[in-house]
RNA sequence: GGCCCCGUAGCUCAAUGGUAGAGCAGUUGACUCUUAAUCAAUUGGUUGAGCGUUCGAGCCGCUCCGGGGUCACCA
């Protein structure tokens, strides 16, 4: 760390060196409070709405956020976590020492405890007459804001912390100025409390799996490994709970749901986080479409219980949540979009042709299933702003999906688009362990002995689906894709509080 | 990883290859109802790091660091 302090920055810690030489803890380790500033906003009102002769009393306490020193008066205003009050000291009340001491030591950012009575002053402005006040904990460094105002009760900021990389790196400046900000992490946190109330009012156990594993597996991905010093042994970050969601149906929960952390080694860009938040469900007794109507129902309950209407705003797109949502079999939508009949093209070499007769864009050593999955990324999802679940999936891109009955190469999958962008994936789980062994076998052909994505082979979950797995959906989605939905953000960082950055120089 | 853009005061931003500036914040002073308070004065810079071209580089070239965008990658 830098040893080097700003000029702002020795100005402060002088004034702290000041504060003790007058027998002032800078940093003191008790506070009384008795209102928050929401609080004592709502009972000033009412008791003025009462008519109440008596003043209303209160210790307040938070963070400076402006001061308007006038000579013998001032006015400041203190942020709590609830909103925001404004102080008025005058040197009548307290004195010129007390008025000095709060004029010249205190500083924006400066945690303090004020104790006096509400009233409105002439611009009407509900305030607090301070009696006494103190300091909680001293600021050094400035808050990286300008000025601001407050405009019908919104805080607008007038030149404030913007830069991506400093608000990234210093979250908590980004916090602390940037009240949009914290109303983001708010709304994900109510999101994630929505999904799992959902999930709990229809009876699924949550549950904790394992985040090391010796065996990763569940998804295509490269993991990070690490390693266990008494066990000599390495250890991969979970890329997915799936196979052991999957595990505890055999062992006879009929739901059970995760929320939790995946850790994938792969590229960063503005949907991607090295590790994100994931959901997943698996639901004994139900098929894809079963988990289809589960999903559309869960995003309309949170959308009803955050937001608190059936619709959300993204990217100037008015998103429709109501229900049902559109259904589109993969194959008529490429035919519809693009053109292409899958079903005509049975091989990779087929199919590359006519994509090149089309003029598209392809990787010409990709599998069949990955020439689909690479127009339904570049041609169809774009397309797929209402909320859609794109259904029917080729077998060699879902290995862990059962197959229609009766065709082998096309599996029960789906995956939920909103805004063009993939938000989630599910499946009539692969319960036929014999069926499942083929799949890891075959993925084993499919890609390359050097590929890194290439996966061992999971005996123990074989064994597992061997003891008999009743037929089951199972669904997965990335939270933070969906806080993205329902905080109109367009990067996956504005709703991580700490995205991934590379580490700072010395 | 490829390509494009960016990095200047605590924050937000200026500056034809020719003395590095502004607003806000800070400091000092004035001010008893302000609220982006106002007024006056004023401090603050290794221009991300380094090397080069040049009489002279914030600006031009190269390398590196960091960030953003985009493509690739991501069943």
């Amino acid at each position: 760390m830098s040893a080097k302090y700003t000029n702002i920055e020795q100005t402060r810690l002088e004034k702290v060196e000041r504060l003790r030489a007058r027998g002032i803890e800078p940093y003191p380790h008790r506070v009384e409070r008795t209102h928050t500033s929401a609080q004592v906003l709502v009972e000033f009102e009412r008791a003025e709405a009462a008519g109440s002769e008596k003043p209303l009393q209160a210790t307040l306490v938070g963070r400076l956020r402006s001061m308007r020193p006038m000579g013998k008066i001032t006015f400041a205003h203190i942020e709590d976590g609830y909103g925001r009050v404004q102080l008025f000291l005058r040197a009548n009340d307290l004195g010129p020492e007390l008025m000095e001491l709060f004029n010249r030591e205190f500083d924006l950012g400066d945690f303090i405890q004020a104790r006096g009575e509400m009233f409105r002053t002439r611009s009407g402005e509900a305030t607090l007459k301070v009696q006494d006040f103190r300091l909680l904990a001293k600021s050094i460094t400035p808050l990286p804001a300008a000025k601001d105002e407050v405009v019908d009760g919104e805080v607008v900021q007038h030149a404030t912390l913007s830069e991506p990389e400093l608000r990234y790196r210093q979250r908590y400046a980004d916090l602390a100025v940037n009240p949009d900000v914290r109303r983001i992490f708010r709304t994900r946190a109510a999101l994630v409390r929505a999904l799992r109330e959902f999930l709990d009012l229809h009876d699924f156990l949550e549950v904790e799996t394992p985040v090391l594993q010796p065996i990763y597996g569940g998804a295509a991905a490269r993991p990070f490994v690490t390693y266990h010093n008494q066990l000599k042994q390495d250890l991969y970050l979970r890329i997915s709970f799936e196979l052991y969601l999957k595990r505890l149906l055999v062992g006879g929960y009929e739901g059970v749901y995760e929320i939790g952390r995946d850790f994938r080694n792969e590229g960063v860009d503005r949907t991607h986080n090295p590790e994100f938040t994931q959901l997943e469900f698996y639901l004994a007794y139900a098929d894809y479409f079963k988990v289809m109507e589960l999903t559309e129902q869960m995003i309309l309950f949170a959308a009803d219980k955050v937001l608190g209407k059936h619709e959300l705003q993204y990217m100037n797109h008015t998103i429709q949540l109501k229900t049902p949502w559109q259904r589109m079999e993969l194959g008529e939508g490429l035919l519809e979009i693009i053109g292409i009949d899958i079903e005509q093209h049975p091989t990779a070499e087929s199919l590359a042709a006519a994509m090149q007769a089309k003029g598209l864009q392809f990787n010409p050593n990709d599998t069949r299933g990955k020439l689909i999955d690479g127009m339904l990324g570049d041609y169809l999802a774009p397309t797929l702003i209402q909320p859609t679940f794109v259904y029917n999936y080729p077998r060699d891109i879902s290995p862990l999906a059962k197959s229609l009955p009766g065709n082998p190469q096309i599996t029960e999958r789906f995956e939920g688009y909103v805004a063009g962008m993939e938000l989630c994936n599910a499946f009539t789980e692969l319960n036929d362990p014999l069926d499942q062994e083929a799949r890891f076998i075959e993925m084993g052909h499919d890609y390359a002995q050097d590929d890194e994505e290439r996966h061992p082979m999971d005996e123990d979950y074989l064994r597992a689906m061997r003891y008999g797995m009743p037929p089951t959906g199972g669904f997965g989605m990335g939270i933070d894709r969906l806080a993205m939905l329902f905080t109109d953000c367009p990067n996956i960082r504005e709703v991580i509080l700490f995205p991934h950055l590379r580490k700072e120089e010395e």
